[in-house]
DNA sequence: TTACATGCTGTTATATTATAACAATTCTAA
DNA sequence: TTAGAATTGTTATAATATAACAGCATGTAA
């Protein structure tokens, strides 16, 4: 495989599924990405989930914990995913990424009573976007 | 099984998954509880999914997301679970429910931009507690 | 009473999500 | 060019969660 000099690029599968998950509208689960990406000749869950667990690291992806899925980052890659926070309709299930710099500011400053400092946060809001409510 | 008569009150084995969670001081996995609670009798994965899912849905516990494991609540049932908030040690794994009036206002009534409104958010810091920083 | 609805239980089987372990190859920096 | 790091490929298995069906208890309505 042509491999570019360094830090940015990412590896053949790793950009197979990162493109595929860009592409999409809506979170990937892991085994969706696996049959989508057979074709191109990934053809077990470790070359998936070493893959996801390298673009969430990177911040190019993040995982929606609450559908174990995974979207692209809509947001500078998050400063490598140390704030994220989504927007998720429970009835057509989009999710869309927050990007609200005082949101972000207001819970990277937050400190917790019992003197534990926070490194990292993920906000998940649910409710009905404006097409299902 | 003796039956009272309505509202609050937990069946036989939503009692017996609440007090074990209840009692632990850390969150506790389904299979965890399955494995615990055998000797009463709960022999089988949907009795403690089904159990933990009421429980949920009652806000008794709560899930958490990022570890698929769940914690009693400690705060007056969070209004049914409509505006969790939890901190998450990275090292120790120590989990604790975050009670903070000024958080849980600004999160409550933080509107979306693109017109969606939210009914509910679960928000996960991570970090290092005390002992572990 | 009978009939029906609801909620909880028990059970088997299966689906879904994720990782362990090992061998080989490719990339990168020195 | 060579050693380490990262990535890949592969098989097997672990961990998490649900489908589907049957039974029983309670409450309510006919
Ligand atoms: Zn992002
Ligand atoms: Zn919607
Ligand atoms: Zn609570
Ligand atoms: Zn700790």
């Amino acid at each position: 495989m042509t491999r570019m000099h360094k830090e940015n690029s990412l590896s053949k599968n790793q950009q197979i599924i990162f493109d595929l998950i860009d592409k999409s509208p809506e979170p990937l689960k892991a085994y969706t990405i696996l049959y989508n990406v057979q074709k191109k000749g990934i053809n077990a869950p470790p070359q998936v989930y070493r893959a996801l667990d390298k673009l969430v690291e990177v911040g190019k992806i993040h995982k929606i914990e609450s559908k174990n899925a995974f979207v692209a980052c809509k947001n500078s890659d998050c400063e490598i995913s140390k704030a994220t926070a989504f927007s998720i309709c429970e009835s057509c299930e989009v999710v869309d990424e927050i990007s609200d710099i005082k949101l972000s500011k207001y819970l990277s400053s937050f400190n917790h009573k019992k003197g534990m400092k926070f490194k990292r946060f993920n906000l998940e809001f649910f409710g009905l976007c404006k097409k299902c409510k």
